[in-house]
DNA sequence: ATAATCCCTCTAGCAGCTATAGCTTCAAGA
DNA sequence: TCTTGAAGCTATAGCTGCTAGAGGGATTAT
């Protein structure tokens, strides 16, 4: 039984974290002390590790409530599992494509040696759209 | 002189978004018609553009201030805007590179053809933070 | 004149937290 | 046992960058 500093401490999740976590449906609003304070088990740890990782994924918070949902009953299919790892892999892969081309582009206008914003590369880029070689 | 459907229609952006970056000093009230309806000019037009090609580059709200400040003086010196683009050039290649980790990942727990939860690697993985290969 | 379409302001909502205020509880040392 | 300082509690508001809705007025085409 642990404090939810130490839960914090442990996860690396902080405090209004876990307690908006709480609120979300997330994880369980756990015991508490005779003082009102909440107190973890192991399980509560297992459960919030499980969430911090599935976010620095990029699940969303409904998709993590699916996977958590799934992840209680083993003998359940997982393609739904599956389903939702395709799909954040495919954004993921967009946003890759997208920000490369904005790499790119930041990247020719950033090669300026004006000295004045008359003749700067980036400001003038900026006001003229034409200019960009890829869409954004 | 154009109403801000008009303006909206021409700079894809949309109606209120138009109006929320009035509201946040991006861009300066506009004249009115006798009705109290924004009229727009071609001034309008182009601050418009730059707001929302900077936008599309990703930059902030707050930056797209000082980017804007800067171009109204040609006289300027520009390296704040060249400092600006640089840091977002950063940002950007520290998402790419986050995000490039984040596909491996995805992708590897994707490869998996179990059919229940309880041999499935994506929850496995979610579970167990150890077994990725990459830190995120 | 009238109907369809536009526009107005104001307020609230989205995601995923983070911060603050004002209070209570806990744990460790004297 | 008492005290003190850290840690916890709830409730509410704020962050970014929009977007949606309500309940009205203005404009425009016929």
């Amino acid at each position: 039984m642990f404090s939810i500093g130490e839960l914090s401490k442990r996860t690396g999740v902080k405090i209004p974290t876990i307690r908006y976590y709480e609120q979300m449906g997330l994880i369980d609003a756990p015991e508490r002390s005779g003082g009102n304070q909440r107190r973890y088990s192991q399980d509560g740890l297992k459960r919030l590790s499980f969430i911090r990782h599935s976010r620095a994924l990029g699940f969303s918070i409904e998709d993590i409530k699916g996977l958590l949902e799934l992840s209680q009953h083993p003998e359940k299919p997982c393609h739904d599992a599956h389903n939702l790892a395709a799909r954040r892999l495919e954004d993921v892969r967009a946003r890759i494509a997208k920000l490369r081309r904005l790499e790119r582009e930041l990247k020719r206008i950033s090669d300026c040696d004006a000295n004045t914003v008359a003749h700067c590369a980036v400001i003038e880029t900026l006001a003229d759209h034409s200019l960009c070689e890829t869409d954004h």
